[in-house]
DNA sequence: ATTTGATTTAAACAAATGTTTAATCCAAAT
DNA sequence: ATTTGGATTAAACATTTGTTTAAATCAAAT
């Protein structure tokens, strides 16, 4: 269905996307994209120039997309803690269906990361985010907001990376984790939040 | 100095190790690895059987020795309390030597991890540590020790992992950079420890 | 019906790359 | 001094792989 109805240069985009996604640019062939996406070979450097362009385009759309998400999510309408919410179930939700994106995005973007950066436009769309000035103000005394944001994403993004490391040696299958992950969408506000809260020293 | 008085296959293993953890094992040629090596291109397939062969003795290598620092300062006669803080200075300060190891190991994990896994014997490692019994013990109710650990590591190797984005998105410097690391060594051992008070609701 | 221009195809090209071979070197043992 | 066996080298081999070419196909416009 979805798929039969692309045309050429999106079937490529497609298959190639998963292929890069699965196996990194280095372990993908033309070849493979060629064939996985049904289509004769020439056409991969038909529609685009070359494979590294065609991989650039895809990276590009991907961390695009990656990160929109995050801009409209910090600037809208909802209270802060709200934000927080939907930052981690939004971002989680993601991470279900594509477990691979952030290795692959954070893998092969040590290649081009100036370029990149500038392209994406980061550094705007972060500083200006309303999220950022609230989560400022909110800060404990001493402790710069990067900090607390880092701790947010790391919370939300790398059990998806650890996966294969913690879930194997924490024993548990596939379905379990997932529930974990659940559990998460909640658990991980609370935790966040209460890094705000000034602490009891200890 | 410490380069000459390898042996070949040593001075094999440490330039492919390099450059496997820079490039990926897709981008990174045999003839690349014995022209760092300093040494004839058929000494790479002498030594080692194959190039996946090579990478596969690497890889193992790396992640023994990643995992097994783990193991020793799980079982070790310090407090639960030190123990968290040595996990996240120790791990900080090698994270600062090899930044590129984490995404190295998670990224190149996903193609052998059942394999992976069982040689490493990761789960007895884990399940077996005092700290995760520990660990289990000031766990607040209805919330699995794994998501706590999860906390840890990530808070722990996530910032590096995203350096990349996070930097470049928050206009700072290397220097700042390692900098907030430093300060990281005391602030998620906090973090974590006041996960681990009852929360109060709200 | 013809033309036009984009699209698709099979085939080939050229370079890169993992691997092997056969000869040479070299140090230690006899 | 000779022998022996591992270490090293230059060269070649066989595929793989990114890319290009020139012909064929097809649909829309004239």
């Amino acid at each position: 269905m979805s798929e039969k109805d692309l045309d050429t240069a999106n079937k490529i985009k497609q298959a190639a996307s998963a292929l890069f996604l699965e196996k990194g640019f280095g372990r993908t062939t033309t070849r493979d994209i060629a064939s996985a996406a049904g289509v004769n070979l020439a056409l991969v450097n038909y529609y685009f120039r070359s494979k590294e362009e065609l991989f650039k385009t895809i990276m590009m759309e991907t961390v695009q997309g990656f990160i929109g998400q995050l801009h409209v999510l910090m600037n809208d309408q909802h209270t802060f803690e709200e934000k927080v919410e939907l930052f981690v179930s939004n971002y989680t939700e993601l991470l279900k269906k594509r477990p691979d994106l952030p290795i692959f995005m954070l893998s092969e973007i040590r290649n081009h990361p100036e370029e990149m950066a500038e392209r994406l436009g980061i550094e705007q769309i972060i500083k200006e985010a309303k999220f950022f000035q609230e989560l400022a103000q909110r800060c404990p005394d001493g402790i710069h907001p990067v900090h607390l944001f880092m701790n947010l994403i790391s919370m939300t993004v790398f059990p998806f990376i650890g996966k294969p490391i913690i879930s194997v040696g924490a024993g548990m299958d596939n379905e379990t984790f997932i529930l974990m992950m659940e559990q998460r969408k909640q658990l991980v506000p609370q935790w966040f939040l209460s890094m705000l809260k000034p602490q009891t020293e200890g």
